[in-house]
DNA sequence: GGGCTGACTGACG
DNA sequence: ACGTCAGCCAGCC
């Protein structure tokens, strides 16, 4: 039996969290962060699980479209969002290869 | 406190 | 370049 949070239930958690959503909300538009390199912003240089634990719950006002995964791929998911990232991020001007990877160097957020 | 899960990552073969 | 594997970390039972 899966029992599945939309929210943490600690208050002190919603701290992370709202730390974690500020800086998706950073990423410019027609750029993407990955999980690690969210996770490194906030002090958590091992923590990229964490952030992808987060998003999971993201709120609808943040562009968390722009979130891939190291490979510069978009991660798989629960919910059925693969197509609907994809779409977002291709109308931001994003360009995907062939095997549906994301140029990091290019449209990487800041260093990576 | 112990154990399991996951929108991850880097290393290997 | 692609599949596997062992660490990682916060949250939940």
């Amino acid at each position: 039996m899966k029992t599945i949070r939309v929210f943490p239930r600690s208050s002190a958690s919603n701290n992370l969290f709202t730390r974690i959503y500020a800086l998706v909300r950073k990423i410019p538009r027609g750029r993407v962060a990955t999980y690690g390199q969210i996770a490194r912003a906030l002090g958590m240089p091992r923590g990229a699980r964490t952030v992808g634990w987060a998003l999971r719950a993201c709120e609808k006002n943040i562009p968390w479209q722009r979130v891939v995964n190291a490979h510069g791929k978009i991660s798989l998911r629960p919910t059925a969002g693969f197509q609907t990232q994809r779409a977002r991020l291709r109308a931001e001007g994003v360009r995907f290869d062939r095997s549906g990877k994301i140029n990091l160097k290019k449209y990487g957020w800041q260093k990576i």
